[in-house]
DNA sequence: ATATTAATGCAAATAAGTCGCAATAATTAA
DNA sequence: TTAATTATTGCGACTTATTTGCATTAATAT
């Protein structure tokens, strides 16, 4: 399927680019200057995430949040399997720049990573 | 609070301890022999986990999955940080004896870890 | 045996995310 | 530049997981 560029498109693309959190469907929509209808968003998000423009988190909340972060991209344009901080008192979620390391045992074959860390931040303590 | 045995409770934790793997809400329910009523599960599962019997893994499908691991204990009775595996191919939870190993940045406090590796198990693959 | 209150079942509520459908608009071809 | 194609959008309804209020039941302690 092919892709156009539309407003709303960019308008997410653009938060999360500015953003330094990942960011939830409900905190998108509130700090969007444009109103995008719920679902539209989660397309957007889903479409970004199909084309690994964004990664998704779903965290112990159950949510998912969603981010850029260049810092997690390989050279090789691959993204870097990374830890994700969240903080129970700001209540937000953060990349960390830590890989994720581990060895499967055999017969184990790993195609994502879902790693979230829960706590205070540096910010809140 | 106290804490008062019941059958629910025996059955659910019975349950836990027999599985391999980490089993949801609707799986507990499947698998009862006696019937529960789903709050009733949610309920008691929620209790377990205060009480550390059970340690809760949150999936990228969103849904929370419980399990009793003892080979996640420490000799001190802490639950060790530990990776999950979550097969596509058999849609199924299981603790990895694969130790979660990190490094924050300074000021960042650690107080729960939910790590889910996602594809293939030994058994499917 | 009785009082206390934790635990339960039920139904309703909440919340996140998805889906069908008709209308709109970005892109391509003419 | 216009017309045709079809991706995108908004809306509302729906699904699914989990929680909650409330009245009832039943463990436990006295």
């Amino acid at each position: 399927m092919n892709r156009r560029n539309t407003p709303s498109k960019e308008a997410v693309l653009d938060l999360l680019k500015s953003s330094k959190r990942a960011l939830s469907q409900d905190a998108i929509e509130r700090q969007l200057t444009i109103k995008i209808n719920r679902a539209t968003i989660y397309r957007v998000l889903n479409r970004f995430c199909e084309d690994d423009l964004v990664h998704r988190i779903v965290a112990e909340d159950g949510k998912q949040y969603f981010a850029i972060c260049k810092k997690c991209k390989h050279p090789s344009d691959i993204i870097l399997p990374h830890f994700h901080f969240r903080c129970l008192s700001c209540d937000t979620i953060e990349c960390l720049q830590i890989p994720v390391e581990y060895s499967v045992p055999k017969g184990y074959e790993v195609q994502n990573t879902n790693c979230v860390l829960t706590g205070i931040c540096n910010d809140c303590s």
